[in-house]
DNA sequence: AGCTATTAATAATC
DNA sequence: TGATTATTAATAGCT
């Protein structure tokens, strides 16, 4: 078509190779689309120039969906000759699954979270409904179970603490009582040995008591509420 | 080209169509073909029938390089950066990318399943449950929506079905009724002719009321009890 | 980019 | 499918 017939060749000559391509890419692309409409067909189409410039035609909205479909097809005839490919186009492939694969588990965990029922039958809306019906009775059980766990590791806690205040509760005790005993046995020996004031036994005797009670009050402040790393484990 | 103009509309008549489709698409692949020659252009063409059957032609011995390098140019086109960066590791951190997502994914849809919860919080088990117990309201509202379509017109089938019956029943009985009529003439003009024994009278009664049961019993049963098409939508 | 003389593609038909 | 043929469509070579 056209005057005179071309040989099947490269057309050496640069700007005629220029035009000729400009027109027949125009009546590729054109012949693409007509084939799609026409007969119902999926077409993609990629053309580079010389020059390395693209142009492309695709049937559908988005030329990845017909690649990745491509892809897909011919995933079982590449895998037979994917030994001799170099790894760059393993990862094509293994691209175009990945993909593949991300739509289905997105789609699905919208069908999990209760979004895009739409298009659902009765039937898939039944089994979707059993599937997290039984999921959340495991959730449920599990969550159950690492509450009891939580609470007898708490009550643990608490009997070895209340534990420990006792003994430490105890020992005050026995402190009080054995500085008791000194404190009279100083004051009986100090009788003994010389006469003081009252007024400096009195005040010397008050400033022991104090410092007992600063050593022991965290500990039996704590014992009282929970202290944050106590708690914790509920909320992590 | 062609005996007669062609609307750019999909082809209806089937056998047309795949006529239309498997002649176009050897001229495409030659024009295909044509264009690389010439033009010294890479071409890939991807083209699906509507059966889902792949046809493909590459001027290079490899498609899978063309369409590499399709992903590249339309990458960069895209991002428009990453110029410092080769395009293997823009592939790599793809595929990285795709890769992570995936697994998210997965650990989300097994935990939506109620599966793999040993891991999980209190916390993160209390959202799953609120998250589960949501979407499993919604399912059920979807579902209970799609059972009431289905019910509604089944309902209305019903009620269309016994109108249809009543119709029939009315016209059965005017049918007796005429019968009935032309009976009593018949014998009446019978006896008026002839004397005939008071048997073959009654019996030619009774015959004729069996038939107009027999008739009239299957449509009878049909409205009785649901017939297995009418209750088939549910189940779809 | 437009214009035609030509060739190529193909719709209808068998 | 495959071949034939009457037409239309594409385009090579010009301008």
């Amino acid at each position: 078509m056209g005057r005179g017939r071309v040989q099947l060749k490269r057309i050496e000559n640069k700007i005629n190779r220029q035009v000729t391509f400009s027109k027949r890419r125009s009546g590729l692309l054109k012949k693409a689309h007509e084939i799609s409409v026409l007969c119902d067909a999926e077409v993609a189409l990629i053309v580079f120039s010389t020059k390395g410039k693209l142009f492309e035609y695709s049937s559908d909205p988005c030329m990845e969906r017909i690649l990745e479909r491509y892809e897909r097809y011919s995933y079982t005839e590449r895998q037979l000759v994917a030994n001799d490919q170099s790894p760059n186009e393993n990862w094509v492939l293994e691209h175009a699954k990945l993909k593949a694969r991300v739509e289905v588990l997105q789609k699905n965990q919208r069908n999990y979270m209760g979004e895009e029922l739409d298009g659902l039958s009765l039937k898939e809306l039944q089994s979707l409904e059993q599937q997290l019906d039984s999921a959340l009775k495991h959730i449920r059980s599990r969550k159950n179970q690492v509450m009891y766990e939580s609470i007898s590791e708490l009550q643990k806690k608490d009997k070895a603490l209340q534990e420990h205040n006792n003994l430490l509760a105890k020992k005050i005790k026995e402190k009080e009582k054995e500085l008791a005993q000194e404190e009279v046995q100083n004051s009986m020996e100090v009788a003994l040995i010389e006469t003081q004031p009252l007024e400096s036994m009195i005040a010397g005797g008050s400033s022991l008591q104090e410092n007992c009670n600063e050593e022991t009050g965290a500990e039996t402040r704590g014992s009282a509420v929970l202290p944050p790393w106590m708690i914790r484990p509920l909320n992590e």
